[in-house]
DNA sequence: TCAACATATAAGCAACCGTTTATATGGTCA
DNA sequence: TGACCATATAAACGGTTGCTTATATGTTGA
């Protein structure tokens, strides 16, 4: 059966939906210092104050951007006693961000050629 | 020689230069009208008129939106009489909207699961 | 030159975003 | 309980964004 009746109707999903996740996705990457805090997590789960003493950020900008990053799925969080470890829920983040990279440093670099 | 005498002095790009470059490409993508025009012209250049039609959008929006990834340099435009054509200019942004929308899809269909 | 078409630009607006400053919540330990 | 630490939330701000309506620019063919 496609449809157990413990699981919840599979409404059907549009391209058209698919791309504004996509768009909602992009626009959580298309702040440095969310690519910032993302690659920085990357190397394992962080606390709150370890982030805001890395990048030197103040501790509400980066509980804000956290909020960002939780509201789009991007990390996981977990609480462990007073402190609160954010962490990278899928890895492709860190090829999109490697691979915007490239193109920008790329699309640059073509123009300054001309 | 590193620095023949015709070229420019190469600045010094920082990482965080690379990821605000990144950032900034993030930004073009996080519209989806945006995505849609750029899906529809990686079938090929594409005029403003056919896109206007295809999406069904106004052809000042189309214009606005095709300014800002011009202005990004993800496409390329071409004069051609009284038409305008519009070209992707790196076809890894395809890749990078298929593994946005593949990353939004998974991570909803993850949180439905619970 | 003029009309018709293709595209770009300008002005205006509600909504949103990134940041700061100030304050609240919640946990730990004495 | 209360002081202390870690983190979150609220309020306010200037700036930006997406869209619409209206107008301008530029090209073609008569």
């Amino acid at each position: 059966m496609s449809r157990p009746g413990h699981m919840q109707p599979e409404q059907p999903t549009s391209v058209d939906d698919t791309l504004k996740s996509a768009a909602f996705l992009a626009k959580t990457l298309s702040d440095g210092n969310r690519l910032r805090i993302l690659l920085f997590i990357s190397g394992g789960r962080k606390s709150v104050s370890s982030i805001v003493e890395e990048l030197a950020l103040s501790q509400p900008l980066v509980s804000h951007h956290l909020k960002e990053l939780k509201r789009s799925l991007l990390v996981k969080v977990e609480r462990e006693g007073p402190f609160i470890y954010y962490e990278l829920s899928d890895d492709r983040i860190l090829d999109i961000v490697q691979t915007l990279s490239d193109i920008a440093t790329d699309l640059l670099k073509a123009r300054k050629t001309f």
